[in-house]
DNA sequence: CGGCTGGCCTAACACAGTTTGAAGAGTGGC
DNA sequence: GCCACTCTTCAAACTGTGTTAGGCCAGCCG
């Protein structure tokens, strides 16, 4: 009486080559370009040709979403480890999120296009790639609200302010710091704006 | 003796048939978008075959490198028209500054991508069409220093506040004016920030 | 009139993503 | 232990892209 086997073996390799094609891209992403990335390239990385690609996933696009949800998934783990150090202050915890969001797209180039602009022509994450975004942004929304930014306006400013400046530092000065070291100051401004106490809160 | 010729009629089809070709190449990145744009699709709705258009564009990119060049181009004389008309007000004409920048760009996407984003793989413009985008900055740091806004750092800052609030109109809401209607709240930020003075100048 | 150039074409190439159909490898049932 | 069946992989081919090669024809110039 031994049942139903109690791994799927079989499920479990899939997977695995799933995520050995995932890290094929992110390599040659990285290396190359997230538009450069070829499926011939990324089947030769693993030992295999393109078409063996299909058996795992239905199109290039569905490679880039799988990509996307990772990408995402993997900011929200950072989150998670960044939540219990963050500052007591409303405006260190605010500037503590701004860093934590900015660093992340700023090191890794060819994420941060897959993440938060439209580079790739015709994709569109799916709706379960787009769900740890939406997790992330809700966060966000939490965290900025527990330390006095409250409102759909704010935070939109908000995440404008903070992706204008990710936006330009990737665009105009890459590897550079010309627009990362302006961060504090964009978020003292924002803080000042929407009435954030100075570092010991007595205002207000 | 009637010496040279004085028109080079070759010269003048020659250029008319380029400005042809990128008028097609406009209207169907208008309709479906900025990378859909195919070489056989412009020919066509100018009544040729694909490889003719290399008679007047070296490469595809070619062509997106003049249309880059046309719309910075476009943008200055937009801006020279407007010039006369600014407020004297500090706050107002940074406000009318940004207005102007992000009307323009919000009112046609392909255009914005085209000017403002690298949508399009392995497309790197040309120092000529370049030119016209580095003249647009020196005038808008010439107006900026006028209203009080001075030093690299500013001047980046409120490019990147812009062009945050831009990106994420059009990336989030096209069409919407969720993220337009904070421009004016934005400026006020910004404006504080570098201690602008309000409308009548009375301030620091 | 003869040659030359400019403008446009067809045919073809290289290289994408993708589909098809078949062969090999692994797995489970009897 | 063997058979059937599924999963995995691949070669070949298809479509659509940018691009190149080579040829045809009109118009201009000597």
């Amino acid at each position: 009486m031994l049942g139903q086997p109690t791994r799927d073996r079989q499920a479990e390799r899939q997977e695995a080559t799933r995520l050995e094609i995932l890290a094929a891209a992110w390599e040659i992403a990285r290396d190359k370009g997230l538009a450069e990335l070829t499926l011939r390239d990324v089947a030769f990385r693993i030992g295999m040709r393109a078409p063996s690609l299909y058996s795992y996933f239905g199109s290039k696009n569905a490679i880039y979403d799988a990509m996307f949800g990772q990408a995402w998934t993997d900011y929200l783990t950072l989150i998670n480890a960044v939540e219990p150090t963050l500052p007591r202050s409303p405006r260190d915890g605010v500037k503590a999120i701004a860093h934590t969001f900015f660093d992340y797209a700023v090191a890794d180039h060819a994420r941060h296009q897959l993440m938060n602009q439209r580079t790739i022509p015709g994709f569109v994450p799916s709706p379960e790639s787009y769900a740890p975004a939406i997790e992330v942004l809700e966060r966000a929304r939490r965290h900025l609200a527990r330390f006095g930014v409250q409102g759909n306006e704010r935070v939109d400013l908000f995440t404008a302010l903070i992706g204008g400046l990710v936006d330009a530092q990737q665009a105009n000065d890459l590897g550079g710091d010309r627009w990362a070291r302006l961060l504090d100051d964009a978020i003292d401004m924002f803080a000042n704006h929407v009435g954030i106490p100075k570092t010991t809160g007595r205002g207000s």
